[in-house]
DNA sequence: ACAATTCCGAGTGAAGTGCTCGGAAATCCC
DNA sequence: GGGATTTCCGAGCACTTCACTCGGAATTGT
């Protein structure tokens, strides 16, 4: 694992986001089959079992998928793939999606304090409503869709 | 300083990318009048001029301001305000806008090595795509003038 | 000469990243 | 009921990044 670069880049996701997306769209592919192990998806996708443990139940507190105990137990999506979208597993993972505190999801008056008018407000509003529409617009089920398109000409 | 979460957001931006961003437009603002030192942008911006100091190197290694050494010295924009995006700015002090790294700007094919075609790939490009968009779209003309026609009806 | 200013590199405490480990609780199969 | 399987839970840990500060050299105007 730790694909992660060493130099810089701007608007990274972390581990938590990505290994947290391949494991809802894993999900969304077996939708209907149960429930699924995190050893299943852990093996399929590559990931480390013990560190998807601990995504996973983030996504559980927010009510994105719900787990299932014991011998043949494991996870399922808590609704229709087609009703969760990328930007719920990355707001569950990562926190809402808020470049500046200034432009907090929800929150249109938590602005800077001290500036009222501050010139750069306008750069990071127009960037948390672009980057939120984007995510918001795609769901599981989309995405689980295209990838099992892809693969079945291979 | 420092008005930073301590709760853990998504897609937020640094200190860098924010104090540059306002060094930026305050330069914009006063484009024309010759040097401004960095001593009086940190003033009027309520910034740790140390601090400054720092980023307004990247700024200058990526070629967006010049410096004049000396008494009366300063800086000034390396070219019109009109030829300056958001994205140049947030590229110089974060590094290029890519959420994960098989989605580089101008790369198109540093694609994960061991899954071809990886289901979550879509929502990273598409991610990389919308935000570079949005700040690329944005001058520091633009946002200096909104800026002072705010400030005129206080 | 002297003050102002950019330039440069090193250092530092706190926080975040990317995990692992140990163990408790539930559930199924025999 | 015993044992295997699996989710749940919290702690810990090495490493990196963040948000700065500090000291000093080089340059320029007066």
């Amino acid at each position: 694992m730790l694909g992660n670069p060493t130099t810089p880049t701007a608007f990274h996701v972390s581990t938590r986001g990505e290994y947290g997306m391949r494991l809802m769209v894993d999900l969304a592919r077996h939708w209907g089959q149960g429930s699924i192990s995190l050893h299943a998806v852990a093996q399929r996708e590559d990931l480390p079992e013990a560190y998807l443990e601990q995504l996973v139940a983030s996504l559980r507190k927010a009510g994105l998928v719900s787990g299932k105990r014991g011998a043949g137990g494991g996870y399922t999506l808590a609704r229709d793939p087609a009703q969760i979208t990328a930007g719920d597993v990355v707001r569950a993972l990562e926190g809402p999606i808020e470049p500046q505190i200034c432009t907090a999801e929800g929150d249109p008056v938590v602005n800077c304090i001290r500036e009222q008018n501050c010139g750069t407000r306008a750069v990071w509003v127009k960037l948390q409503s672009t980057i939120a529409a984007a995510l918001d617009g795609m769901t599981m089920a989309e995405l689980a869709k295209s990838t099992s398109r892809e693969r079945a000409h291979v």
